[in-house]
DNA sequence: CGTCCAGCTTACTCAGAGTAGGTTACTACC
DNA sequence: GGTAGTAACCTACTCTGAGTAAGCTGGACG
């Protein structure tokens, strides 16, 4: 700890610091077992500066989410650019997918505590930040092909971010799995579909 | 309300009664809102005997997942036989798990909140009920498909398994699609690939 | 007609979310 | 330098809800 006696800090500043503490707090201990206490102490301040800054323990990990889905649609979004064909893309995508979950497991353990809030008044939110992941999907899909309508090309996207978040998950329990080889089992399912390897 | 005075009653129904009336307040609060004294209540019986029988909130939670996770397993297995083809078990098995989460609302709720014990002693305990499901897909798949190697077989499911659920949580936000269309939309891109729609 | 015990209760403890109201250090302007 | 204003901060609470200790009771069975 440094010796450096505890200053104010301006608002902006603080609450960077809160988010911080707070990822690193959640993403250990889960939604459930944080304490705003314990955050509060390890941040060196005290428990309604929180509450004056989020609102409340929701507001605290929304916050939190937000900053980790920004870092993940961003890698991903960068990884796509300049990606010639469709395959191309999809497959840039999603191994810049699976290298973010395996370098940044604080901030994908963070996306994965989100569903604790399934039910609260923070629900609409949390689906919010989630819609710009598909968003962007269904974004670069509807560039490289041809969905039919609308509502077929936002169903895939639902669907690719569905199977890729859970895919993810058991990569967690398969640390022999690299993110090239998780890559490959999802691009052979989504791209080649399952027919090509019917009896 | 029945005027029939609360009677002592054998510990399996009991257990039984509770949990049918947590499934139901799990589902219409969600976890974290509800609480054991108000389902203490609706059972007509006093907190100690829910924690009697099982434990914790989190045991409780767990005993109504295992409940519709049972449902569900044992509605899609059933849908799967006698299928002639790969592709109609396929099918069959999709439809069986959109018209579920149509028609028993209540169970497919308590699924999703499942989520909510990630990060907790339970955890391990609610992904081996969903192993159940991974693993009946599993099975079915190396029936009908050449899958490789049995990671990529293992993979598959759980990929298969994510990508509908979520496409059954983008369901509740459209009601105009049917179950039928549902399992259109997934088939499609499960079967095909994507490869047929690029431009 | 006692005795045993499964099913049940009342009446607590305790942790942790959230808050009311006051205090202090930095800033700006004279 | 002094002092007014305010943003940052704190102490000391309340209150809800999970979980528990310890004892009561009705009916089965000798």
């Amino acid at each position: 700890m440094t010796t450096a006696k505890r200053k104010r800090m301006p608002r902006a500043d603080r609450m960077r610091q809160m988010i911080e503490v707070a990822e690193e707090v959640f993403a250990a201990r889960g939604y459930a077992a944080a304490s705003m206490d314990e955050i509060a102490e390890l941040v060196g301040v005290s428990k309604p500066m929180l509450y004056e800054y989020f609102n409340s323990k929701e507001g605290l990990l929304l916050a939190c989410i937000r900053e980790s889905r920004a870092i993940l649609r961003e890698v991903t979004e960068q990884a796509t650019v300049g990606a010639a064909t469709a395959e191309d893309a999809l497959r840039r995508g999603l191994l810049a997918f699976f290298v973010f979950i395996r370098e940044r497991r604080q901030a994908w353990s963070l996306l994965r505590h989100e569903m604790a809030l399934i039910g609260t008044p923070a629900a609409d939110e949390v689906e919010e930040t989630r819609r710009q992941q598909t968003d962007l999907i269904a974004a670069l899909m509807s560039g490289h092909f041809d969905s039919g309508d609308d509502l077929r090309a936002e169903a895939a996207a639902e669907f690719v971010v569905g199977a890729c978040e859970r895919l993810a998950i058991w990569c967690e329990r398969h640390d022999e799995v690299s993110p090239e080889l998780a890559t490959e089992y999802a691009m052979d399912v989504l791209w080649s579909g399952l027919q090509h390897r019917a009896r």
